[in-house]
DNA sequence: GACCTCCGATGAAACGATTTAGGCACGGAC
DNA sequence: GTCCGTGCCTAAATCGTTTCATCGGAGGTC
């Protein structure tokens, strides 16, 4: 009985072994590969029957070592559990495929060291560059990237300088919307349910919302600030817990959260404590995610153009790599208020 | 005045240039990086010294193509959108990251043609194994990465054969729970609202449902079967409407959805439209994704271990790529029914 | 028949890292 | 003084692909 030559690994076959079954040289194969019109049919059939019949698989570790560039980039996202980002990620990713390239998505998690590490292994990698979402636009290592020749584009984030590119949303212009919203409600005390400072978004539509809240020349200590550890559903509950705490007389009517996660759960912290939505709170949310629509009560939220974000940033680090006389640049987008019954309904 | 020498690109330095910096020979920097105990201290700071100088990032593709293997792993997921797949994904990093390899994660975004891509490319980069939830569970792709080496772990998914690890939850037992649930709560007109019957999940948890419901003795018709195109939120308000035409007399008490995006539908159709939950129609959905408990009417829904899933998944792939006595296993988690007001409120 | 052209195919030289077989210097033991 | 270990380092081969200068032969022209 015969034994299976190669049993261990059977290490998938190279272009010499396509070219010693085709008959042909080595640089035929590779013609084969890349300048099709370059063999003549007779030899180019030969050459792909041989690459079907060995399982031919090119390896792209060597193709990328010769050529000095690899086919991908790559989105490293901030938070993959958050739906606002997957929109951006397929935005991204429409604008990859349409490019011929292919998107790896990495997720930090919101935790810096395992933003460095993805950075690090993209940056080994040669990817040809990187989209991301960083938990601190002003982390140096985004410089050294730009520095080594990886261009960098940043998403949903802006930064000082301009050595980036940058793709946002104007964050106070939202915070804007998202107020004068309920002022022209009628409501005279609001809630700005916040993330953590450290958050540029956070700071940005809070202003936004500081700023309508002037205008209208509301009392500023009626504008209550609610900080929350972090953006998500279950610190969404906890601020509904504070504000049923407070005394009737200080309790906003009305309350603006700095995302739709948040939001979500102040409603739902509210419809189960008794209370109804708007009638004893309105709630405005922000990011205008599926699941904000689908909401019992749909939730009126400040929508940004996700998958444009996406697929702008996209064509941004494109012409980064592909033109040498590229400038960079810094899109802002606008947001737009979706008024739902979170805000709507009778009271 | 001096012109900034090579100001095109500035082609990263190699370990080439390292070793001339630091007046060693090219084999040392390379022990420095792979073998540091094997270099005297001096001259082990002499070459981190340069490597830090001359920015040195180590040439990935190099490296794998010289040792024949990367340090990636893939995960191809279905839908990058749906929560459930992103915790699922969550879990699979845990492990990959506590492997010391990086997670690269792919979204075919439910099309056959761009998951075929994802893993053609992923092929031509050797990782070391792909994680995927296939479009189509028998694609013949799959079997052909197996064949030319690349490890390939089913996640959500089962299959016939036995070529492959997979990780799945029992999702009969799963259908089970709910109608059984909804049997207890007295429903006696049940729908089963579902999505296409080509996705095998949709086909188990609807064979749990009619288990359940010929075992309770009830008769199969009062057994609706809705029909949706695609598990979404869309199409559950979409299969809410269908519930409102049917005549009050056929209409179903209770709904049985096939995930938890059908069900939020489902559950916004139904209450914009004035009826209430669950007092006119009680709830169930499936995956019990962190927006299910943050609905406004938190929904019952059927629990999958959804990181543990991943984590195994992702453990089941190391062991085959590092035991070459490694036997496939299928590993089949249980699902548990969390009961929340859709099915518990009085009616 | 000599010469030129053009097409198609060839083979060797890269790309940047790892690996392995050796080489050199220094010290200690006899 | 010779011999041998040991510790550090060097030099060269190698991975699989692309690229480029080159070569051979068929066909056309004078």
């Amino acid at each position: 009985m015969a034994i299976t030559p190669g049993a261990g690994t059977p290490r998938s076959a190279s272009v010499k072994d396509v070219a010693a079954t085709a008959g042909v040289s080595l640089g035929t194969v590779s013609n084969v590969l890349n300048r099709p019109d370059r063999v003549s049919r007779t030899t180019r059939e030969r050459v792909e029957r041989a690459m079907a019949d060995l399982g031919f698989v090119r390896n792209e570790s060597a193709r990328s070592l010769r050529t000095g560039s690899t086919q991908s980039l790559a989105y490293v996202m901030l938070d993959a559990g958050n739906p606002f980002f997957t929109d951006v990620a397929r935005g991204i990713e429409l604008a990859a495929e349409a490019a011929g390239l292919s998107l790896f998505l990495c997720n930090s998690d919101g935790r810096s060291a395992r933003e460095g590490a993805h950075l690090a292994h993209l940056q080994q990698q040669r990817v040809q560059g990187i989209l991301i979402t960083p938990v601190d636009p002003d982390d140096p290592q985004l410089d050294q990237l730009i520095e080594r020749g990886t261009p960098v584009v940043i998403v949903d984030r802006t930064r000082a300088g301009s050595s980036f590119c940058s793709v946002a949303v104007d964050d106070v212009l939202g915070g804007r919307l998202a107020v004068e919203h309920l002022i022209d409600a009628g409501h005279k005390r609001v809630a700005y349910v916040g993330g953590p400072e450290s958050i540029g978004q956070v700071r940005d539509r809070g202003e936004g919302a500081r700023q309508a809240w002037a205008e209208a020349g509301l009392p500023p200590e009626d504008l209550v600030v609610l900080s929350c550890e972090a953006p998500t559903v279950a610190c969404g509950r906890a601020a509904g817990e504070r504000l049923v705490g407070l005394s009737a007389r200080r309790r906003p009517t009305a309350a603006f959260c700095a995302n739709d996660l948040l939001a979500l759960g102040l409603l739902q912290q509210t419809i189960s404590s008794g209370r109804t939505v708007p009638g004893d709170l309105a709630i405005v949310g922000y990011d205008d995610i599926e699941f904000a629509a689908a909401a019992a009560v749909p939730l009126t939220s400040v929508r940004q153009p996700r998958q444009d974000l996406g697929r702008r940033a996209a064509e941004l680090l494109l012409d980064e790599v592909g033109d040498p006389t590229h400038q960079h640049e810094q899109v802002v987008f606008t947001p737009e208020l979706v008024a739902r019954a979170s805000t709507l309904g009778r009271p």
